[in-house]
DNA sequence: TTTTAGCACTCATTATTTTTCAGTGCCAAA
DNA sequence: TTTGGCACTGAAAAATAATGAGTGCTAAAA
C-alpha cells in the first residue's frame, strides 16, 4: 500500500463528505446532491454545496450537467481508494461461501482459484478473469503418443509445473508404428527439458537435420509433430471467465452501443490477455488507468504457487464496491499461499 | 428435403412475389412496399398490393402495423426454405476461404471443423457452434498418470476415439510412489474398455471393493481418482462458440434488452448444450421451431466422422440468407467426409 | 468567520402535440 | 384483370411544454 499517494490536503468534513458521497452513489448509481446527505452531516444543504464546490475545484467530484447532483471523477475514486477507504474483514456469509472451495483439499491448485473466482463472479455481480500459467518456465517433460487408429494419433506433452497440453495428429498416409515410436523416442531424448516456447525452434535445428537417419517416413511425422508442438506453445495461455453477462446488469452499461463495445471487448483474447499483472500486490486501476475499457475499474492480482503462475482479476463499472472486492480478492490470495 | 412441405396453392405470380419481398427483406431489414417491387415485376403498385393482400390472408407475410409496407412471417420463411429457394453453387471466393483450412492434411478433423466454422462466423456475420463429441461411445483406453511434485499428480485419460481429459490431482499427505503405481496399474487393468461415463460407478463398485488389498494409502487414492473421473464423464462434451459478437451486429438486436436475453443465452451452458442435432442432413429451425429463442433461425447438421461426433451449428437472424448458409454448412459436411 | 434560509436559474427528463410521409385499401375507369 | 386516384393510417421525427431535482449566490443569523 503505497499510503496517502496524493492526499491533497482536505479537512476532515471534507473527507467524510467525500467518503458519503461516493458510498452513496456506489450503491445508487445516482448522482448525488446536497439534500440527501445533509441529515447525515448535521448541517444545511447551503453548507454541503459548498464543500461539495471545493471538492469540484480540486477535481474529486463532477457534475453531469450544470444543475446536477456530484459523481465521483476518477480521480475521487482514487483519492478514495488511497487515502479513504478502510479494508472491512470479510463478511461471514462471502466467507462460508469461499471456504467450500478453499478447504476442499483434493482440489489442485487451479482449480481452487477457478471455482473461487466463478463465486466471487457470482457475489459480486462482476465479471472474473484467471489467466493461466504463462508459457514462461515450463519445462517438458513427458511426451506421450498414443496411437487412436491407422491414420491418426494424440500427442500429449506434460511439463515439470503439471501442465498438459494434447492434440490430435492426422497422419497423410500410412506410416509403420516403428517409425512412429523411433520418432517418439528422439523426441523424448532430445526435447526434455526444454522450455515450452522453444520447442519449435528447438524441433527445427535439432530434431530436423538428424530424424531421417532413424526415421523411414520422417517427412510425415515430423510435420505432424512440428505442427503440433507450434501450436502447445501458443495454447499455454488458459483463459477462464466467468459473469460475463453480469457487466450487462450494470446501469452504466445499459446503452446498447456500449453493451456491444464490452462484449466485443472480452471477446478480443489479446486483449484479455493483456490484463496479465506484472506488479505484486493487489492492484486496482480505475477508468484510464487500465487499458481495458476507459468506463471500468480492473482490480488484479498475480499470484504464483508451486511453479503456477498466472493473474486472477475482476473488471466491473468504476462504480464498483472497492470495499468488498479488495477483501476477497485479499482473503483469496492469502488462502491460496496455504 | 421432405420439398413441397406445406406448399400452399400459389400462382407462379405470388411464388415470385414471395421470393422478392424475402430477399429485399432479408437484404434490407425494412418491411417491403408495394412500389419498391413494381418496377421488376412490372406491373402497377396496386396490383402488387393485391397479390401482398392475398398473402397476408395466407399467413406468408406480416405488416408491422396497419399502414406498414410486409415483412415475411414464420411460415412465410418455411414456404420460402421448402418451396422457393434453391441451393446455389458456392461463390468462388467463398470456397477458396474454406479451402485453406479443408486442404491442409495435417489437421486433425476435429480442428478441420472448428476453425471452418470459425471462418463461417466470419464470412457471415453470424454465430457459429462446434458443439463436440458427446460422451457415449467412447471407451477408455488409457489411463497414464504423472508425477509432479511431492503432492501432486497429473492424471490423463485417452479414449478410443481419441478425446484427452487430463486433471491435476493434489494428494493431501505423502503418498508413496509405490501406491500411487499400484493404484495405476489397478485403474488400467479394470478399468481399459469402460464406457468413460460409466467410469464412476465403475470404480465405486469394481475398484473400491478390493483396492486395500494392493493399495496402502487406498483411501487417498482412491478418492482422488474417483473425483477425477467423475469430472472426466462431464467434461467430454467440448464447445466451442465464434463470432457472438455478430449477432449483436443484426439490427433486429439493437435492443439492449433483447442483447441482455441474447448473450445470457450464450453463456448458459445447458441451453447451448441442448443444439445438439438429433436428426440427420442440414435442417433448418426458424424462431418458434427452435428451441433457442424466438427471434432466431438455427440451422444445424450432425456430423460423426471416425467415431468423432458432433453438431455444428449456425445461428443468426430469422432474416438469415439461408440460401448461402445452407451452401455453406453442406459444402463444409460434404468435405469433412473426405 | 461560518452557517443557513431564500430565491432565481438551469437543464435532464418526461409528457404532449404537431408534422411528415411511406404505405395501405378501396373504387371506378381502362 | 389491371391500374390510377384518393382518402386514410400510424410510426417516426420534430417541436413544444411541463416538471422537478439540484445548483450558485446573496444577505442575514450565529
Amino acid at each position: 500500500m503505497s499510503a496517502k499517494r496524493g492526499d491533497t490536503l482536505l479537512t476532515s468534513r471534507q473527507k467524510e463528505l467525500l467518503k458519503l458521497i461516493i458510498e452513496e452513489y456506489i450503491q445508487t448509481a445516482h448522482p448525488v446532491g446536497s439534500k440527501s446527505i445533509c441529515e447525515r452531516m448535521n448541517c444545511s444543504s447551503a453548507t454541503i454545496r459548498a464543500e461539495m464546490s471545493i471538492l469540484e475545484d480540486m477535481e474529486l467530484l463532477e457534475k453531469t450537467h450544470i444543475s446536477s447532483g456530484r459523481i465521483p471523477s476518477e480521480k475521487g475514486y482514487r483519492y478514495y481508494v488511497d487515502n479513504i477507504m478502510q479494508p472491512q474483514k470479510l463478511s461471514g456469509e462471502d466467507m462460508l461461501k469461499l471456504q467450500t472451495v478453499i478447504n476442499n483439499k483434493s482440489l489442485a491448485i487451479s482449480d481452487v482459484i477457478t471455482k473461487s473466482m466463478e463465486i466471487v463472479a457470482e457475489m459480486t455481480n462482476y465479471t472474473t478473469i484467471v489467466l493461466g500459467k504463462s508459457s514462461k518456465d515450463n519445462l517438458v517433460s513427458k511426451v506421450e503418443v498414443i496411437p487412436v487408429d491407422d491414420n491418426s494419433l494424440v500427442a500429449i506433452v506434460v511439463t515439470d509445473k503439471g501442465h498438459v497440453e494434447h492434440k490430435n495428429l492426422y497422419l497423410e498416409g500410412t506410416v509403420s508404428s516403428n517409425d512412429i515410436s523411433k520418432t517418439i523416442e528422439l523426441i523424448n531424448k532430445l526435447i526434455i527439458g526444454t522450455p515450452i516456447d522453444e520447442v519449435s525452434t528447438f524441433l527445427e535445428y535439432k530434431v530436423k537435420p538428424i530424424i531421417s537417419n532413424y526415421v523411414q517416413q520422417h517427412e510425415i511425422l515430423y510435420n505432424a509433430f512440428y505442427n503440433a508442438f507450434s501450436d502447445f506453445a501458443s495454447n499455454v495461455n488458459h483463459v477462464n471467465m466467468t459473469g460475463k453477462v453480469n457487466m450487462l446488469k450494470q446501469p452504466e452499461f445499459s446503452d446498447s452501443q456500449k453493451i456491444k463495445e464490452i462484449i466485443s471487448k472480452f471477446e478480443d483474447k489479446s486483449l484479455v490477455n493483456s490484463i496479465e499483472e506484472k506488479e505484486s500486490g493487489v492492484n486496482i486501476y480505475i477508468g484510464s488507468e487500465n487499458d481495458f475499457d476507459d468506463d471500468v475499474t480492473v482490480i488484479k492480482t498475480k499470484y504464483l504457487i508451486n511453479g503456477e503462475e498466472g493473474t486472477i482479476a475482476l473488471i466491473g463499472p468504476k462504480r464498483m464496491d472497492y470495499d468488498r472486492v479488495i477483501t476477497l480478492l485479499n482473503y483469496i490470495n492469502d488462502n491460496i499461499n496455504k
